[in-house]
DNA sequence: TATTGTTATACTCTATAACTATA
DNA sequence: TATAGTTATAGAGTATAACAATA
């Protein structure tokens, strides 16, 4: 690490600070569709299949009462389905409405626009190929993460 | 793009999504600090030099009120100190005591090591190193991107 | 009794509108 | 008058504790 780099804070990379300015940056552009972060993950992870509700607490690291405030604001909203379990009258089960199907591809589509004009910014087109790539590997890491908790 | 792919949104790699998620892990680690994501990227700002409430407000692209309400926390924590201003005395002048910093830095630290944990969930030393050392693209895209904000 | 989800309540972060202090 | 910041107030997302329904 450079001198430069150790004199100013600012100017030192730090992972953590870059995720969160990141986020932010998301939460913009999903905000345009009028979905917050947290209903834009939940959305995301209904768009991978229905799921319980106890499941999405695990999966978002929130606890149950968190996911009931905002599926409730979903569902008034008609973007997302509940339903009781057949078998177990106890569990309720939760899908994508078609309209929640597509406020998600929106927010997607805002969100991946911000992101390549930011990572456009960049000097060339191939340091911007690989900021994106490197969200891909991100996935991939998380998805693995989430995979060996899973298993544990 | 496989068909496998576009059979299922699970597999489909999306940047925000991507984001949003890698969001939620920095708010696990910074939270074992006590901090917030917002307080983070406060304390993150002010790491870079002593600002004004005004500045803040327009980097974090919140409204002034919020500022006040988050700085608020920070200052009965001692992590920041509030000053007024000695040549205009509407001005604040806000900047990190020692505590903050330090804070500051273990909150910095967590957040790296979640991120060098999940990066190593990746089958390769390489691509986990990719993951990390490519973050610092974003970093550098973030700090372009708000320079030419600026400069409109 | 144990489990699933909701209700009651409180705290934080966000916003808009109205206000205070200063210029 | 205009500007910098705060106060008042409200909505959303988070939490813990207590509850209802179901198993």
């Amino acid at each position: 690490m450079s001198l430069e780099q150790l004199e100013a804070g600012s100017r030192v990379f730090n992972p953590g600070r870059t995720a969160a300015w990141l986020a932010k940056q998301v939460e913009l552009a999903v905000g345009s569709v009028d979905l917050s972060i947290s209903q834009y993950r939940i959305l995301g992870l209904l768009d991978q299949g229905s799921a319980m509700s106890s499941s999405l607490a695990e999966q978002l690291a929130v606890r149950p009462p968190s996911v009931t405030a905002v599926i409730d604001g979903l569902v008034t909203r008609g973007l997302v389905e509940r339903t009781h379990s057949e078998d177990d009258r106890r569990r309720i089960s939760l899908r994508l409405t078609a309209e929640g199907q597509s406020v998600l591809e929106a927010a997607d589509r805002a969100a991946a626009e911000r992101l390549e004009h930011i990572a456009g910014m960049l000097g060339s087109t191939r340091s911007s190929g690989r900021a994106m790539d490197n969200l891909s590997l991100w996935h991939q890491a998380l998805v693995a993460h989430r995979a060996a908790r899973e298993r544990r």
